[in-house]
DNA sequence: CGACTTTTTGACCTAATTCAACTAATGTGG
DNA sequence: CCACATTAGTTGAATTAGGTCAAAAAGTCG
């Protein structure tokens, strides 16, 4: 079966069998990362290009009052800082949310693949404008609706881009956020999170127990969400689930 | 006087006098537009790419409800989609805020600046960093801020931009927005961003009359907005005023 | 088991919204 | 240049979404 970051370009431009070989190769040598660990730091010049192949991490952001201001969520497929490679400085951070299975990959590798492969240059820069739609939507999302309906919008996106990448099943999928890094996500307190979070279930919109969530009926809470998934700039944006 | 253009991306990278008269040439004909014109619609597949060169524009999404976000002000020197180009769709619009001068620049210059401009390209590539940076700290400020803090931080945040593209005069500086529009890029009512405004007002940190924005003391207002600039990249954050 | 973290719930508080009215600008046609 | 229409800004009163504080219940883990 081929990796979820190989999937994710896939769903942006097919790839061709050569590239694929290649982007196995490049992703054979992961590194295992613990929970709650840093990959990189704000200030930090980065020497490595990371890449998610298991697990998920988060982009994020402290202010001076200690505050927390999650800007993505990493999931298996996602490059966590090609964008940056040409900054002085990082202006966030990056950490994992669970253990993680971790590629680094040293700048000159994505140097080579600039020179050498075209598609592939097409397909990962696709990821970074993808990237800045998501943080759009976000934005919107905090900015324009009430609780309840920013979360379940944060889900169907996190349901797209799962099955995107094969990790759903069915209506289901792993999502290792705790209400915190959740409230730290929407802008919202910890305890209006579970409230809402109660207010979905007993909608029967979705459940969130042991680090997974169920959507019994993803049309409804797209629905429900007012979400859109065009911003994802998926090819195949209904594709049938692929699970594995 | 070179242009607000020229002045933006030479903070980013020293650029080649050659290079320089290559963008006052492509930027020799701009187009007049009028206040409150999209350039881009969400769902267009853009044709050109745009330029501010004067006024104010904005990027933003409606909701099916009818509620706006307002994503990025686009001010002298701003590119507005060149990160599009390799999309289909556009995923948000692109609309004025007062009347403008624009350039439109067909596809195919972008890519000759690719091919023969390697600074350029890397000043360029720089920008679109910047405005995801742009993005993420609007995201940590509607998300973890409190209204006055987040206006606070929006004003310093544009009097650093416009500074750098030599828009300042001591701690004035021309913004052409209204209530309303403050209110749909903050996540906020118009009411609260009226009285937000005479909070800031009567603490004496910023006043906003006339389309223009006065900030008696930008040391005091960045310290009570928590504002740190280093998320602009610029290379020369602190310097010395270059009214015009 | 005991220590710790996460989730859940209740009571109370406050920041921000909504509704509504009124004032001050800005603009337009005669 | 004025009368009128329209948009933008201001203010008050009532309401509500969401925050804070606190403590209990339920998981997690050495």
């Amino acid at each position: 079966m081929p990796n979820a970051f190989i999937r994710k370009l896939d769903g942006f431009e097919r790839l061709h069998p050569d590239d694929r070989d290649w982007l196995l190769s490049i992703s054979s040598h992961a590194k295992d990362v613990g929970a709650d660990q840093d990959l990189l730091r704000e200030g930090d010049n980065p020497e490595n290009v990371h890449l998610i192949l298991s697990g998920f991490a988060m982009r994020y952001k402290m202010t001076a009052n200690g505050r927390r201001q999650i800007f993505a969520y990493l999931i298996p497929g996602d490059f966590c800082d090609l964008h940056v490679a040409l900054l002085d400085k990082m202006d966030h951070s990056i950490g994992t949310l669970c253990p993680c299975q971790v590629v680094q990959l040293p700048r000159r590798v994505i140097v080579e693949m600039t020179e050498r492969r075209p598609s592939l240059v097409r397909a990962v820069w696709m990821c970074s404008l993808v990237d800045g739609a998501t943080l759009r939507e976000w934005l919107l999302n905090i900015g324009q609706r009430s609780a309840p309906h920013r979360i379940s919008h944060l889900f169907c996106e996190l349901h797209e881009r799962m099955k995107a990448v094969g990790l759903t099943e069915d209506g289901s999928f792993e999502l290792p956020l705790t209400q915190s890094e959740l409230g730290d996500t929407m802008g919202l307190s910890i305890v209006h999170v579970n409230r809402s979070l109660k207010e979905l279930r007993d909608a029967g919109l979705v459940s969130l127990r042991n680090e997974r969530i169920a959507i019994p009926d993803i049309h409804r809470l797209r629905e429900y969400s007012d979400f859109d998934s065009s911003y994802l700039h998926l090819r195949w944006p209904v594709a049938a689930n692929n699970s594995g």
